[in-house]
DNA sequence: TTCATTATAACGACTGGTCTATATAGAGTC
DNA sequence: GACTCTATATAGACCAGTCGTTATAATGAA
């Protein structure tokens, strides 16, 4: 049995990657995780920004490891991104287009407002690059170009999944695993 | 001296380009555009879905212009597509990383609820696909290529976008910018 | 008793949206 | 010109409802 905490936590998880951070009120967190609403200020004195802050850095560290998990599994760097970008876009699909992107909506909702939530989404987001850099060093490309590459495939990613959504149809992803692998196999690595 | 409902509609880009759907309020436009509120819902009677719907339109068609126009004035089109993505940098950080995604967050916030401004938003980044695969169709890319390119490019845009607003700084789009220009020079055209 | 947790109700601020009254401007008629 | 008539546009008070937040009371186990 999960605590109510983290009953809160998953719920407002799940609104957030579909909703983002102002059409997720704190009164449809409590009826979806079930939670008493006295228990909210309760475990987050800090109100709505303490609670979300807390799932964008949760989530951004539990993807970071699935990034990770995944490129590790692969030997080439261009398959085994390919690879990850066309799970994504599985991932997607099974959520009818509704999902996809935790922290994006968020990013671009408050990281002018909310210092708070701006670095909790820049951590999410270098964690993120630092998983594709790695892999991408231990594969023989030279450190700049590594991190360089390792934005261009956030960004893709990230870029790729508001078309996705806003398309309803996994395509786009499809089409940038796609061009990724070649970006990353027609290029030398230095 | 531009009209009450000009007024109206480009203060709610500007908003809306910082802010996105939720946090732009009625007031805010009414406010920010020194419209009388009476005169909002006389030129919009559809309310605020409406008036967005139709900011949306607009801004959409408007950059797919600037697209047309900017790589039409490099012949290359690697390096056409490079420094539009520069140009573009140096805008968001004229904004101060502020700005940069007039369509992203009302996609991302609104595209699973409200279907008119799901197809509003899908026809700019209809129009902006359209554009940049036009271009590359000319320089020689076959056609399924074209149509895949042009959506990595705007993928990576979007998310690099992202990335910089998060990050405020202008590196993430002017990386991309480097790698889409390596994608283009070193894989071939067919 | 003590303390962590949950329940309840209310707060003030704000939201998008509606309403009616008023002002303005131009056309047509005398 | 002066007059009405009419459609367009402005003005802003007002509505019902929701938001995040808070204060306080009740509960229950140790």
């Amino acid at each position: 049995m999960r605590s109510t905490r983290d009953n809160i936590l998953q719920a407002t998880a799940e609104l957030l990657e579909r909703q983002g951070y102002f059409a997720t009120g704190l009164n449809q967190i409590v009826e979806e995780s079930g939670a008493p609403k006295g228990s909210l200020y309760y475990y987050f004195p800090d109100g709505k920004e303490g609670l979300i802050a807390e799932v964008i850095i949760r989530t951004g560290r539990e993807i970071a490891g699935r990034i990770r998990v995944h490129l590790a599994e692969i030997e080439d760097p261009a398959d085994a991104v390919q690879s990850f970008i066309l799970a994504m876009a599985r991932y997607i699909q099974d959520s009818s287009c509704r999902g996809g992107a935790p922290i994006a909506t968020v990013a671009l909702e408050m990281a002018a407002t909310s210092d708070r939530l701006s670095v909790a989404c820049q951590e999410a987001y270098d964690l993120w690059q630092g998983a594709f850099a790695e892999k991408l060093l231990t594969s023989g490309f030279a450190p700049e170009r590594a991190q360089r590459l390792a934005t261009c495939i956030i960004s893709a990613i990230e870029g790729a999944i508001i078309l996705s959504r806003t398309k309803r149809s996994a395509a786009p992803l499809e089409q940038i695993a796609y061009e990724l692998g070649a970006l990353l196999k027609a290029t030398p690595r230095h």
